[in-house]
DNA sequence: GACTTATATCGACCATTGTCAATATCTAGC
DNA sequence: GCTAGATATTGACAATGGTCGATATAAGTC
């Protein structure tokens, strides 16, 4: 089988919906300010609507945010618990800070599989 | 002009990355592990070996990870920048707590630009 | 030198995705 | 009902990106 295979790890959802520039943009712009009318995108990101649309669908659909109508406009807000994904997801990121080059010397911890003889 | 615009932002680059199962799961490991070489990523992620060899570049452009060569094998380690400026900007993805869905009720905040008359 | 092993690059293929124009849907006010 | 404004959906197109097979490069051993 060529091309892609999709992704179903949510972890990996939530990571591709925030990069991509304009996404990233609302996702940052909706931690600063809260709850913002869909509207007030549109002109921000030099996109067209139906386009601005698109990338809101698929940060809800991935749980970045929640929506909320007020009359004929629609609020956008961060889900707390996307947030807090992604702060843990990055937690998980560390270097272990006795590895990265220095293990690699030490003549005990060395072939991952197998040793050029 | 059509079709998608070539993001140049570093941030985006970083999530770029990391957005992708294989190698996601390739920084998780080098984040438990430390220092790994290539060849341990192979068979665990179950794509061949020019497919690994691509992601790890992807991976390496994106700033996420340094090599070091050791004979005829190339061990991969976390880049610490990488992954402190990836918990720098989970850190800011934060919901304010005050505004997501309490504001909206005010008579004061309310229209983003004009209101319904 | 030849041979083996590990990694990178090249060239192709196809799935995904960002974008737009046109259109539909929904809500409010008349 | 009709009209106006905001948002969503549809259908197309092009660029990106993940995958593979074949090949190239690099380092080690003999």
């Amino acid at each position: 089988m060529r091309g892609m295979k999709r992704s179903t790890d949510p972890d990996v959802l939530l990571l591709q919906a925030a990069a991509d520039p304009t996404r990233l943009s609302v996702l940052r712009q909706l931690s600063a300010e809260g709850a913002v009318c869909a509207c007030n995108f549109t002109d921000c990101c030099g996109i067209g609507q139906p386009t601005l649309s698109h990338h809101l669908r698929v940060l809800r659909e991935a749980g970045w945010v929640a929506t909320e109508r007020r009359g004929t406009w629609i609020y956008y807000s961060l889900r707390p618990e996307a947030a807090a994904r992604f702060r843990e997801l990055a937690g998980e990121m560390r270097t272990t800070a006795a590895k990265p080059a220095a293990a690699l010397g030490g003549a005990s911890a060395r072939a991952p599989l197998a040793q050029p003889t």
